[in-house]
DNA sequence: CTACGGTTTGGACGAGTGCCCAAGTCGATT
DNA sequence: AATCGACTTGGGCACTCGTCCAAACCGTAG
């Protein structure tokens, strides 16, 4: 595997991550696929064993790397409040149907059709919870692992929700209860 | 349109909700609808002047039956917990991958690819929001929109991530943490 | 120079797709 | 009995799909 075979892979991947987000995780197709990374169809077969396989290489590192991204955001979080007013911020960077969003959203529908996209993107999602737990511990937040689990579902939650209806103003005000400290 | 027609719409939409479910939005065709619905694929363009058409009539109507049942369970509850409470049992009663949930999830996501679909989901959902504010608002509830947008957001959200995790034990414990009354 | 292995090409394969339509069935109305 | 219109049939059209593969390319090692 030379450094040339690592770049077409490279364009193979960041064209599928675009694509899934534009036509939704089954509407990507090999030779669209090919032609918006500049390379020929037969391609996508020489360098992944599958289409399959190809979308889910790329999903599962774009999740990882929003993942990581979302934990720089707890090393400069003070309070728990500061927590929710962060990631909040940092969703609402992005319009209702931003990126973001519909990766995560057609990433974690594949997984119900997929056993072994569905055990990756697990490992991804337990990975944030872990993290976002352990720091809810250190900051007195009460029930820290079911904190960190129901605010990951509802930042998702509202992921798929805005793109439908505007949110509320009081949303992040309402949002800070969930991480009530303990008295 | 005769009692006849009425029949095989129904035939084919009930046909329609559960493909959905089973193998995704975009992998229900024209064939494999009427073969479950025990009708000739003519048909299909027939009665339907597309299958997104039918699709989309078939998820609408799951929907507005689903959001029907929840307020429902608002005619119930004497407080706010109950109301947390009764809607997660609602869910619970269901395994992480149940019909419901992979409906709404797949029925969501096809609304950024459908104007015309996004338009009567969004109907759906506003709906439901506005029954649950109102109720809120009746019950001293804090911030009674918000509160109620973020708690919808919230339930879709574990429908997502329910499939990929277990849920802690304290979860209704956070949630309840939400639907905080005005002091 | 030859030989070689990783890479690339473009076309082929069979299967499946949404949609359409001429022809036919069948029950009700005249 | 004849006619009508709603309904149904099954096949056909013009695609797209994932996957495969023989052949060509090309930088490097011998």
């Amino acid at each position: 595997m030379g450094a040339r075979s690592h770049e077409v892979r490279e364009r193979l991947t960041t064209a599928a991550t675009e694509l899934i987000v534009e036509l939704g995780w089954s509407g990507v197709s090999t030779r669209l696929l090919a032609e918006r990374a500049g390379v020929t169809p037969g391609l996508v077969h020489y360098h992944f064993s599958s289409l399959q396989a190809l979308l889910s290489e790329a999903a599962v590192s774009a999740l990882t790397r929003m993942v990581d991204g979302l934990d720089a955001v707890l090393e400069q979080a003070k309070s728990p409040e500061d927590v929710v007013e962060q990631l909040l911020s940092a969703l609402s960077e992005h319009s209702g149907s931003d990126p973001m969003s519909l990766l995560v959203s057609e990433t974690f529908l594949a997984t119900t059709r997929d056993a072994e996209l569905r055990g990756a993107v697990a490992t991804v999602l337990a990975d944030f919870r872990a993290r976002l737990a352990a720091w809810f511990a250190d900051h007195g937040v009460d029930a820290p692992e079911a904190t960190a689990a129901v605010l990951a579902a509802t930042v998702d939650g509202l992921m798929l929700h805005r793109a439908l209806l505007p949110e509320a103003e009081a949303t992040a005000d309402v949002l800070r209860r969930i991480v009530a400290v303990r008295s």
